[in-house]
DNA sequence: CGCTTCGTTGAGCAATATCAAGTTCTGTGG
DNA sequence: CCACAGAACTTGATATTGCTCAACGAAGCG
């Protein structure tokens, strides 16, 4: 659930012909701040995002950071390799996941559907993550951060005019620990494209991109 | 299957009460330079790699190459995210594979057992990518290439009188390429570690390690 | 209204990339 | 077996990028 490409994310319809199925999924809420799960909690469950901003992280023994995805409403999350989580995962915004149970994955129970989209959503998750890598060890900060905001506005910009709002429901320290980046090189970066008049702020948080075809063309270091 | 971890490989044992199955599953040879498959191939199988070294990599338009990882015997190469391979594979050393078809990831299709295996798989491989995606972001050279040297010789070196000798059958740019750094940022870093007694070189794809502690400290940063 | 957290800006520095030679290794043809 | 050519690797000098440290401004919260 990198915050790209899972705009390929399939519908929760069940397919002509397949039972309906005894779904043993459950809804729940989580206030912002809330952790879904922390780094060595059992996986038992893996989390379907209906609403809100979820943030995934992994830090190393000396106090690194790093934000390995953002999760966003149609992603699926908590992915359990072995029986404890690696990563922690807390709502950054309020939301609402649905909650499989980790047996989901397990050929012999539960429903063919869910056990489907599941498996193509950890498939679609390891091509995402492949992106990342990409763009962390090869891109600078501008083509790093401009990626950012093309990826995160093609999943919940608005467009009106020409104009494409966005916000940034993540803090500066967020982005860059996800970016591979400092806060300060973050910043720098956004004023920069500011002042390069391809976007531009409301508040901090929201984001306004003027010139969406700079701001891509940045992110593929044609800038 | 990042060069790490996958020594948790799960052997091909049937599952005792599973029925042996009819295994659609093919051996085919690759002889080195060879291509399991390349960008835009569709993706037709899933490999598992029974012997010699496979590169995946992931080529940006204007040329920059990152390696996504390093196939070893054990590992599961190739997972699909829609139709197409989104990256290529290279044998770097002659070997072979196991080819899945696809489906195998079907639910319905195939046998069980398998279907567990590649899953699983899919699952570590996700695991190992937040680790190498930690990695490229926020290790410096010194900690990349001592942390590459001490993942590989944990999957191909010999230990012996407490010295591991380990094949780097990959070439300087390969290891760049896996790193996010330059070949010569990788050779002054490996001079480094030889100048500091910590490793030795037989040729320069052998190295010999004769301090592993230092060598495990300095890829978590405490060197 | 003050406090605290978050974000921006500046100056200097350190790590790594880049550019440019050299050196060693490998394979090939004589 | 040796000489040579090309590739892979190493080393050095310099440039650049992004980090660190430090201060300041702005916004949320009691």
């Amino acid at each position: 659930m990198y915050v790209t490409l899972s705009s390929a994310f399939t519908p929760a319809t069940a397919a002509p012909g397949v039972v309906p199925a005894p779904v043993p999924a459950q809804r729940r809420t989580v206030s912002a701040g809330a952790h879904l799960f922390r780094e060595g909690d059992i996986a038992t469950n893996i989390y379907e995002i209906t609403a809100g901003v979820f943030r995934l992280t992994r830090v190393l023994d000396d106090g690194r950071r790093q934000v390995i995805a953002f999760g966003l409403p149609g992603d699926i999350i908590g992915f359990p390799n072995g029986t404890a989580h690696h990563s922690d995962c807390e709502a950054i915004q309020a939301g609402a996941v649905i909650t499989h149970r980790r047996h989901a994955l397990n050929t012999l129970e539960g429903d063919h559907d869910t056990h489907q989209r599941l498996l193509h959503a950890a498939l679609r998750e390891i091509s995402a993550m492949q992106d990342h890598l990409m763009m962390l060890a090869r891109k600078s900060a501008l083509e790093k951060v401009a990626s950012f905001l093309v990826t995160l506005s093609e999943r919940i910009g608005k467009s009106r005019e020409g104009l494409t709002r966005c916000a940034l429901p993540m803090s500066r320290a967020d982005i860059a620990d996800f970016l591979g980046l400092t806060i300060e090189t973050v910043s720098r970066t956004l004023t920069r494209l500011r002042k390069a008049g391809v976007i531009a702020f409301d508040r901090a948080q929201t984001v306004l991109i003027k010139d969406m075809d700079a701001l891509v063309s940045a992110a593929q270091g044609r800038d």
